[in-house]
DNA sequence: GTAAACGGTGACACCGATGTGAGGGGCAAG
DNA sequence: CTTGCCCCTCACATCGGTGTCACCGTTTAC
């Protein structure tokens, strides 16, 4: 397929996608005049790369977990592309609780403001 | 207290406490010679924008929070804060689910990874 | 009084994913 | 052939929090 059908079942944008592959994250093949052709499977792999995306990996920590997405790597590559995948995943861990103490934060805010907005209601329409 | 102070207390670099001065995220009273002085509470305050940042809200967002971290507020100014309070709340919630995504798709490469390097490790020893 | 440590402002730099726009080819249907 | 749509590359812009450097004033301790 094309870029533009890639970008639409992707809804990821051509431009994103064209820097996708210049870091190395999908490949694609040439046509002679030069339009990128992309093999089915890499719609699976934007969704992936989208959801680490999401998650605030770095493309380049990504590329570098690409070696065990694909074909099989060798013995060596497997084990480097391990370790970075293990510290990711802790990355991701200390991400989540700082969200969760966030969220935790902002809903003591939340709860006490509406104690406090109920308050004033009350007292204006007792006045 | 002063800059370097607070700084240390908070482990929050000057340079930030001043452009988070400039955002009016915290506030400080100048001496005659122009340094700033910080209430005690503003010790929290920080800690508190921090955690903030460190989920990825921004200063814009965290500005218009303020009302109801601080002196009670006007019924308006409260109904506008949590407006965007409970936005950021649900902003936070979906950013948790793209990272517990994020990390079961990391958990399961690293599985079949380990599964395959397994195999590898085997295949080298018995041959 | 002098040195050391602290404070102030201003400006430039960075990162990384994405938008945008210019200027130019490729290809299919009328 | 032409019109319309898709694609190409290159390059500049953006955002936001932080680092860093320059240059200068203040406070503190000996």
């Amino acid at each position: 397929m094309r870029i533009g059908e890639l970008s639409e079942r992707t809804r990821v944008s051509r431009r994103s996608l064209r820097y996708y592959e210049d870091q190395g994250l999908v490949v694609s093949t040439r046509s002679p005049s030069g339009q990128r052709h992309y093999a089915e499977d890499q719609v699976e792999r934007v969704r992936l790369i989208q959801s680490f995306f999401a998650a605030g990996l770095s493309s380049r920590t990504i590329v570098e977990m690409l070696p065990c997405m694909t074909t099989r790597p060798t013995m060596r590559a497997a084990q480097d592309s391990m370790a970075v995948m293990c510290s990711e995943r802790e990355r991701l861990s200390t991400m989540l609780d700082a969200i969760l103490a966030a969220r935790a934060a902002l809903d003591r805010l939340i709860d006490e403001n509406s104690t406090y907005q109920a308050r004033l209601a009350g007292e204006s329409s007792a006045r």
